[in-house]
DNA sequence: CCGAGCTGCTGAACCGGATAAGTAAAATTG
DNA sequence: CAATTTTACTTATCCGGTTCAGCAGCTCGG
């Protein structure tokens, strides 16, 4: 049996394929009779419009493009990912439009992506994570006239519209909290350098210690993995002026970096107060639980989402903030024990 | 400027659309000066086929689609699905394959998404995840004649290609480990009971205690979510019949069952051993590391991905067992403090 | 040296919808 | 009631590829 198309609903209904056109597509030029009698013909075999033949006559493809550079490794155990995922696919789906992913391994597959998606005419507009200092993929999309929302910035985005959280005014926070606590030595196991959020959130760190009189130990580089951030914190917890407070710049490392103090027989948050950037639910179910930066990433995804769509349909769009991180405090930072 | 067709190209290089096809397509029937020129041409004004062009021809999606039903909360931070598919991914981009994914809420949701992207002819064929106990989704990929592989089974899959893990052997080899440390209360935190690989490991987990002797305390019905597996934890640890031992459908349900356990004062492994079903990298972070049952879940992907796209193109597939979860032993498990 | 077979191309049909243009009949208008 | 507009269609064309049939011109065997 054959996928059925218009022509077969056509000669069913006794009418040109025009008219099955005009009728499912809810146009005027059919009468009411004959468009009830198409569309229950329609509903009886089945019918669904093929989209490639749709496409051709210059309809949207009605997909978005998500394509995310991080290695396998990674990707599969931090949460944040799969929490945007989830929020932009809730409002797409609501919306009849489809998610096309890929996963890449670098810069220049991830521009390979875009041109050919665009090229083949496959996605109406891209999603840009994990914006980068002098990211050429600014440029790539400009060039293509692809219709992409970047998410993240404001900075290091010249005039492609973005959503993005203000992660300085996050960071500041939660130094004056632990300043407030007490600490005075803080340290930061920081994602990514040449991600320009990690920027931001660094020299946020830099100035609100400085503020407050914090001699903030060291920041460490990371790749966002476990590992590294339980080495970054063996490392911090080893050398000499051993930090009171880490500030973690995800979940996964943070969980990490309690393994390690609890390994290392330090008890937290009594020896070491630890702050996790970017909640999810293990931050609530490890022991202690820890203190976290809160924001709904799902809800992060469908603002994303909604304002590529919006793009997409030449509306014009700017710059969204959405809401800023919220410092939830937990069993994990307290006073320190030893008064500097 | 306008996207370039082959139309373009033949006008440029002053031959017919069809040999620009040949050309293009590595077809015979146009000399190889032309096919050089053509191809030159192709690369210099940066052409790409217009992918719903080459659909209505007949040609393949040259896409695979993946529907997953879990709530945004599960899937957050249960890193299984992004490892998987990481792998499916890996395996689809050396091939030049697209993947389109959505997250649907229900059985019929999920239905209607195959039925949708059948019908349009987005996709090739689909991959079906968590295999379920009179699960709908079989006949509707076979009624469609929607080319599909199961992950997941044996059991459950009437004809449909799968591809699956033995996680009976694993279960038993856990319950032989935990009994020769000298276990006999030995409890299972389990997944979703409607889900066969749920059922699966619950068989085997009776079998295997049955056989050994050991009374196991209780199996606990979970939603796979840490906050369950948390809840579940201390409903075992408060029962009258306290086990000494506790298997994890999942490593999210294990760390919350870990920081529970540290949460009531008892010593993990000395009151309390833990295993966890799939080992994520934060296993081996969390203090102490959890012993877990390990398998290469992106290879797992890669293996369905390939599986999938020989049934896709038309090659017999059948049933391929992926090799089965292996007992990693760490610090979470070890002989029970308090002989029964 | 002539027909058969091959090479290298052209022209046109085709895929399945959308849509502009054309047309006959019905409804409205003056 | 004729003229005009509207309704309800049909016909034809287009989108951008693929592919089949056709057709020169060349090569080659007998």
């Amino acid at each position: 049996m054959k996928r059925p198309t218009i022509a077969d609903i056509a000669a069913l209904a006794g009418v040109s394929k025009g008219a099955v056109s005009y009728a499912l597509n809810g146009q005027r030029g059919v009468s009411e009779t004959t468009r009830r009698r198409i569309l229950a013909i329609a509903e009886e075999i089945g019918f669904n419009p093929h989209s490639a033949a749709r496409a051709l006559s210059g309809a949207a493809a009605d997909t978005i493009g998500l394509a995310l550079r991080r290695p396998a490794r990674v990707l599969g155990f931090e949460p944040f990912y799969m929490e945007l995922i989830s929020g932009v696919e809730a409002e797409l789906s609501a919306r009849g439009q489809a998610l096309m992913l890929q996963i890449v391994a670098d810069a220049d597959a991830e521009i390979d992506v875009y041109r050919r998606w665009w090229g083949e005419r496959r996605v109406d507009g891209v999603l840009v994570c994990d914006l980068r200092v002098g990211d050429p993929r600014i440029a790539v999309v400009t060039d293509l006239r692809l219709p992409a929302v970047v998410v993240g910035g404001p900075d290091g985005v010249d005039d492609v519209p973005h959503v993005w959280n203000d992660d300085a005014v996050a960071v500041i926070e939660t130094v004056e909290y632990l300043a407030a606590l007490g600490h005075r030595q803080i340290a930061r196991v920081a994602g990514l350098p040449d991600l320009w959020h990690t920027r931001i959130r660094a020299s946020a760190f830099r100035g609100a210690c400085e503020r407050l009189g914090v001699r903030h130990a060291l920041t460490v580089g990371t790749d966002y993995s476990g590992e590294e951030g339980a080495r970054a914190t063996r490392r911090l917890l080893s050398g000499e002026h051993r930090p009171t407070a880490v500030i973690y710049d995800n979940d996964v490392m943070a969980i990490a970096g309690l393994g390690v103090a609890q390994e290392m027989g330090l008890t937290v948050p009594g020896d070491l107060s630890i702050v996790a950037f970017d909640d999810s639910p293990l931050c609530r179910l490890v022991h202690p639980a820890l203190t976290a930066l809160t924001r709904d990433i799902p809800a992060y995804g469908a603002l994303a989402a909604r304002h590529l769509l919006a793009a997409i349909a030449g509306q014009p769009v700017g710059s969204v903030e959405a809401p800023t991180a919220k410092l939830v405090p937990r069993a994990s930072t307290a006073r320190p024990n030893t008064a500097t």
